[in-house]
DNA sequence: CGATAAATCAACCATATGGTTGACCTTCCA
DNA sequence: TGGAAGGTCAACCATATGGTTGATTTATCG
């Protein structure tokens, strides 16, 4: 159904790529910053970021010979959509789990 | 680092797993029904949810001759987990979801 | 200018995916 | 008992991943 989040969780389901969105959390890096933790070469990496660029979460932004990468949000939040969406199935009775959330709620403010 | 994440994204990146999976939500299917909507081959499909079985996001049970598909709500809950530590994340509570299917499953099996 | 750093490209390799078809094993049931 | 339904397995195919190395482009700096 949906090309885009294909790419997405494709892109998450590596475990070097997730490695690097922590990374870029923090702030934005160089390709050759991204690289340098790793034990792998700079075009693996460089192969990885284009992964996630293409995914959306990630853009690249070359200035001078430095390319940055820069962490994106919004494709993050694709997934997340997804995962609420999961929740709310038409068919599932969502309020008699809303029901069930607010006594279990109650209970814990006992 | 997590190759339990790995097995669970790789799963979510395929359409067909992720309609699998919104149609579990519902109830438990056999494999055959599970195939019905898809026009794809049975064993395609038998290649799907070993794949899903594999990453947890379901479980398979056989009684008699019939294999039954059923979701499995924890592996999800780790995707949410690596999620949030991105900070913007909100999702459905997991953990209650999974409590209230539970439940409501206890209630068909009267 | 010439060397070096930043990064990609190209070719190659091994392995995994996503699909097919056909054979096969189990279980049910008439 | 024998046939049909429920599924899986095995072999095959095309394409994508994840990595390598070596060459190449572009920009900076002494």
């Amino acid at each position: 159904m949906s090309h885009a989040l294909d790419l997405v969780f494709a892109a998450l389901a590596d475990p070097t790529r997730r490695e690097i969105l922590t990374m870029l959390l923090e702030d934005d890096m160089a390709v050759t910053d991204v690289a340098e933790p790793f034990e792998m070469s700079l075009a693996a990496i460089s192969k990885h970021l284009h992964i996630l660029t293409r995914a959306g979460l990630i853009a690249q932004e070359k200035r001078g010979r430095v390319k940055w990468c820069k962490l994106q949000m919004h494709a993050m939040k694709d997934v997340s959509v997804w995962m609420e969406s999961f929740g709310q199935f038409e068919t599932v009775n969502l309020d008699a789990f809303e029901q069930f959330l607010e006594q279990e709620q109650f209970k814990s403010n006992d």
